[in-house]
DNA sequence: ATCCTTATTGAGACGTGGTATCAATAAGGA
DNA sequence: TCCTTATTGATACCACGTCTCAATAAGGAT
């Protein structure tokens, strides 16, 4: 499992420079998200931020996780216990494998997706303009202890 | 966009050797997913199926499209005004592309998705059991259109 | 055709994840 | 330090989906 490369200072500047004020609350979620190897929903964020933080607020966390979206720092997990699962985003490496055994969150190189979308825009004449791509499987550390 | 071959006594046979009773609930929602060339919702679902049927149940719709997920007839569209719409499966074509103009549902032949996969295999160390991919965009009429 | 067993259904209560409201708080520029 | 206003927390609310259970209806046996 490939380590990551995560700095939560980076976030809080992306929020700042979007004109977000950065507040304290923001800082827990943060390094709650950045530091997680395992795709987080918001009510376990929420769960982890009262325990540093306990008067956090519900409807901050999921205001926080949508922001943390669409600014493109977290991503959504789509099929792992539902759709309300995030892991952090690796710029440049878009492909998002999750270890079904011990959960964890592996990033592929996304140049075959790339491959793959162009392939398919020629063939069918669609323009794509999004795309959304999870594998799911055993980690080669979970196979190996089998 | 390709002409689809869904074929909904078919998919009463298969509820039939699965050893399910066949109704007329189910005659009416096979009708309905068989039939849509667009993402349904379950709600929306047992809106069109009160429409010939007022007083189908939603939890029987519920238990309808899951019944009917399980066994491959439908498949869940990610991403597409969230996860909660369902397309009819076609067998060997796995990739789903969706308009997000008109909204339509079109099936790519799945090779290309395959190779990914076994190439991401080799690459990773990871075995891959399931995977999940969608595309979006614009397909190629509403591009003429535009 | 009729009966009998039991899967399926419909109605509505319930639970959970997520959103809207609004007064209180706290960023951060003047 | 003050002032403006974005952000927050508490809570009411909503939507989607599930659970329960009595009523219904498939469909095999007679």
């Amino acid at each position: 499992m490939p380590s990551k490369t995560i700095n939560p200072a980076d976030w809080l500047t992306a929020l700042d420079e979007s004109g977000f004020r950065v507040t304290t609350v923001q800082e827990t979620l943060i390094d709650i998200f950045a530091h997680s190897e395992y795709p987080l929903s918001a009510e376990q964020a929420w769960d982890a931020a009262r325990q540093s933080r306990p008067k956090t607020g519900r409807a901050t966390v999921y205001r926080m996780v949508e922001k943390l979206e669409s600014l493109g720092l977290i991503r959504r997990v789509h099929g792992y216990q539902g759709c309300s699962h995030f892991v952090p985003t690796l710029p440049e490496l878009m492909m998002l494998f999750i270890c079904l055994d011990c959960g964890r969150a592996d990033y592929l190189d996304s140049q075959p997706l790339d491959d793959l979308i162009q392939h398919s825009e020629d063939t069918s004449g669609h323009h794509i303009t999004d795309s959304r791509l999870q594998l799911f499987g055993a980690c080669a550390d979970c196979q190996q202890n089998a």
